[in-house]
DNA sequence: TTGAAAGCGCTAACAG
DNA sequence: CTGTTAGCGCTTTCAA
């Protein structure tokens, strides 16, 4: 028998007879026979392997989309190389290069914040591998990405802390040159208007969102708006801060001050109280992801247009921001 | 001028001209050649990645060991392809088998709970193909291994608890046919007998070490032994439910109990008071345990001699247990 | 339905 | 120092 027809025949192909495929797969199951994928992918010029760029892999939310897109993607058969540009513009190219390199068959890709140009993804397209952003997208709509709706998670949860009686919303905002942190400001401040509250300056701070940015900012709008009865904070690490001097300061939560986070981190429910979040839904943008991705491959690059996919965020309400009524119990899970 | 002349001279061959060299170089990068690390894979039956299992990859202990695989991995010019096994024994099965058919040069292991049976593991060693352990270790020595040791960490962490006073040391525990859980009860069992403290059962509550679990097991030891006065935890998470209870109880930490945990989860720094606990080294496990699987590539796997690295964990003092003097800055850090 | 043969792109003898 | 050549293990025309 020739080395063709065992191919076919473990390929399954249509033209071997049935008698013959089976006496292959016995027989390769009996001898143990583990095709080289190495030599099937320079041959068909596919290694079956995705690439993924992440910033960083430590954080639940890019581990939570990896997981994400390793359950889609062996699932498809496909292997998954990873790679962390360590939010380095510098090594993400570099990352890219070698996955381009590796002749992986599409591109899973989160921009680095010092990621400014975007050159050489060029070389990418160029080639026709497939490529989807994920959360850090570019803006542009000629890329495929799944991203969530942070302009929406920031305008849920306002409301929420609205419909809970509060009507001194501070907002402690990220870095404004960044969307996410942007569009979930705009969602606060979108929210106060459909509710005809003014947006108040004084109520809004900026940092860089560490515990202790949240610190200080919850001590300064404290000093310079004592009214504040809620906190809308762009991510769980600051309002975390802000809980402590709120606690310090003797104020109870949720009654005198309610608090609303963002990204759903796992200590949200280790505080007390536990915290309300806006849940970003990571494995499933990695699995979606990986969706887009799979159908590119499939179908051609070129013959797929390229499409957003906003994910919608999901609010979870506990204890820091719940101020009456009872807990629907899935809310609770973390 | 021939193909063989331009490999040898991309691979800087000595026996290549300087300006044969100078030459290809300068007309690779203006063509931007990049050679496919495929067919030179194939040829050369080495890929030139690296595989790694990893029971899950959410949660921060093993995305900060695959940090550090990472880093050094790429450092030595070897991608890292990453698979999780969910701690299922047949999918961890599964990724072993692709890594061996992705002609991964080495594979990083950390076994997943379910795994009882070894033998497939014989395959890799058939092969000649370099393994090494992290973390969840076989106990065999005939495979290399990088592990911390859960039995000095136990002892650190109640030594210092006894020297901060305490004397009726509780112990939440988990299973204990996992040897890191049997390691860590032993360091508590043996600081006691260095300090001539009886250990006493009724000072143990075993479980799987979920929060909920911390919480029922701090409510049978307060209440079977109110003379408790501080706890060690052979996780972080169990702690938080312990600390909870101990909160609601109106008792004061660490003045009424003191509490110390293991593997320095970084919500240790959100609690109030923040948690005292075992660093595990997690990036420096896997930076090591990468280094001696470069080096059973690099010399061959059957001239090197199966090592074992034992790491040497780091107590963290932090609030919950430091009663008295100064904080060393150092300590703080998460 | 099967076989023969070419070739994916590279490297490493071996020969000059 | 450089060129020729064989072949890594597989897939896929083309021919039978």
């Amino acid at each position: 028998m020739s080395v063709s027809t065992v191919s076919r025949a473990l390929s399954d192909h249509s033209r071997i007879s049935d008698a013959t495929k089976k006496r292959v797969w016995e027989l390769a199951r009996a001898l143990n026979y583990q095709p080289n994928q190495l030599a099937a992918a320079l041959r068909k010029g596919r290694s079956n392997t995705l690439g993924v760029v992440v910033p960083h892999i430590d954080g639940q939310f890019f581990a939570l989309v990896v997981k994400g897109i390793e359950t889609i993607a062996n699932q498809a058969g496909f292997n998954v190389m990873i790679c962390q540009s360590n939010e380095d513009a510098a090594q993400e190219q570099k990352n890219v290069e070698t996955l381009v390199n590796a002749q992986v068959d599409g591109i899973l890709l989160s921009l680095s914040l010092s990621t400014h140009d975007y050159r050489y993804l060029e070389d990418v397209r160029r080639r026709d591998i497939p490529l989807v952003f994920f959360d850090r997208a570019l803006e542009s709509t000629d890329v495929s990405a799944v991203v969530l709706d942070d302009y929406l998670g920031g305008y849920e949860a306002v409301c929420h802390l609205i419909e809970q009686g509060c009507r001194h919303i501070a907002h402690l905002g990220g870095p404004q040159h960044l969307n996410i942190c942007r569009n979930r400001y705009q969602g606060y401040a979108d929210a106060l208007r459909h509710y005809n509250i003014p947006v108040d300056d004084n109520l809004v701070h900026f940092s860089d969102l560490s515990m202790q940015d949240g610190r200080q900012g919850m001590e300064l709008l404290l000093s310079q708006a004592p009214q504040v009865d809620a906190v809308f904070s762009c991510n769980d690490l600051a309002l975390v801060g802000a809980m402590q001097i709120v606690k310090r300061r003797g104020l109870r939560i949720p009654q005198d001050v309610a608090l609303a986070g963002f990204s759903n981190e796992l200590f949200d429910s280790l505080t007390e109280p536990m915290l309300t979040s806006v849940d970003q839904r990571c494995e499933e943008m990695g699995r979606t992801a990986v969706q887009l991705l799979l159908e590119m491959i499939h179908e051609g690059v070129s013959k797929v247009a390229p499409r957003q996919v906003v994910l919608q965020p999901k609010l979870l309400i506990r204890e820091s921001s719940q101020r009456s009524g009872v807990l629907l119990p899935n809310q609770m899970a973390s």
